[in-house]
DNA sequence: TTAATTTGTTAGTCATGGCTAACTTTTTTA
DNA sequence: TAAAAAAGTTAGCCATGACTAACAAATTAA
């Protein structure tokens, strides 16, 4: 009921906030998300973090006690859903009809994610034909908000011997992704680990005919599916 | 040279009292542009438009005199033309592949406009091949920010027997852009005055074997070529 | 050409959303 | 379990961009 007006009437600040703190508490699946994290996250000092939860719980879409760690509400689960949605098919759009490599969508998508007009959102949606995953590999919300949020696997926690397949990357960061572009990595590559190295936690992996030696920091950013 | 930088590094109050300078100015053509006419046409208070000035100036996107009247420079054009140029992008792209009709693009143009990505908007450009005009048919700058700048001869200035064709309507107001419809006039319409009354210039018109009386309001916001 | 009206300016206020510095509470660890 | 460290909170400051009220300059009209 006043869950429809709520969604429009959000500032660019308020949506970050609860976009952050969904991807913190579902998505990286950390059970408790405290004030300081947040802060961290959206590289913003604490005292602004403390600020806006305080809006937020006034407003009804966060809660937490005093001291406490933050949570959620229904709405304010909802609203954030919303954002991942618009920003995963902004970048869907990017990459599939204006010529965008995967690593340029994300800064342009920050921006458009903001951008209040369900029927845009609905209409680009059903345009490219109700896309399923973005250009990185995540699931893409429906115009319900529903979207299985998968359990993230990454690289790093794989043993030698193990195969798995590419299914998402993390997409922060500009030039991580440029950097697996250019080793030949792309959605669906079938990896297998050849060693993790005990010294430095540095993977050797084979992919394509191809061995190459990742950073730890590197296997953290690369979600897979275990294939053997 | 700081050029290119200062395009990308304004706020959204900034653009849209740069545009509606240009507005004023150049499409519409007024000789001369005074404080509280901007104020009236941003719908603010006369001490925010003056306090914004003098940031506008300070920033040499505006010149003036103390209690003189108010102008561009080079730099301030440009970017008022670059925003006039992805507002009319984008409502061309919301009409022609996201079923938005007429009457529904402004207000969600006037938030991607605000969108700050050179790229997105060229591409956007050539995905939908170089359109000349918007839905309202208005013309629209090309890349490089030319475009023509036809003098706006509306309706409400022709004589009884005149004969007129419809190239392009004010998008400021979603009733009006409904009642445009309503009555069946599209783009391109041929229009003949049928008369002008003294009493209160109300238009009685004729298009496609339709005749309507129309009000001096309604006149100043179609904008025709004469025909004969 | 003076008085009235319109236009422009300034000062001071408010909300938003950042910040630092100082303080309190909670958690960790020695 | 007491001290140290980490996490959370509060107070007070800043910039942006609105606002009103009061005032000054310029223009128009009598």
């Amino acid at each position: 009921m006043t869950n429809k007006l709520n969604l429009n009437n959000l500032t660019k600040s308020e949506e970050d906030y609860l976009k952050a703190l969904f991807k913190l508490l579902i998505e990286d699946n950390s059970a408790k998300v405290g004030n300081n994290q947040l802060a961290d996250y959206l590289k913003v000092s604490p005292a602004s973090t403390n600020n806006m939860i305080k809006k937020l719980k006034t407003k009804k879409f966060v809660v937490s006690e005093k001291y406490g760690k933050l949570d959620l509400t229904e709405e304010g689960r909802a609203i954030a859903v919303q954002l991942i949605r618009k920003h995963r098919l902004w970048e869907t759009f990017l990459c599939n009809y204006l010529n965008f490599k995967w690593d340029e969508v994300h800064e342009v998508a920050e921006q458009l994610e903001h951008i209040k007009s369900r029927k845009l959102i609905d209409e680009l949606d059903r345009f490219m034909d109700f896309p399923k995953k973005d250009p990185h590999g995540e699931i893409i919300p429906n115009a319900e908000g529903e979207y299985a949020i998968l359990p993230k696997i990454t690289l790093s926690s794989l043993a030698t011997g193990d195969v798995c397949q590419l299914v998402a990357v993390n997409d922060g960061s500009v030039s991580f992704l440029r950097y697996v572009s250019e080793i030949g990595l792309v959605l669906s590559s079938e990896i297998k680990v050849l060693e993790v190295r005990e010294f430095d936690n540095s993977v050797r992996i084979q992919f394509n005919d191809t061995t190459e030696t990742v950073t730890r920091k590197f296997a953290d950013n690369v979600f897979v599916k275990k294939v053997l």
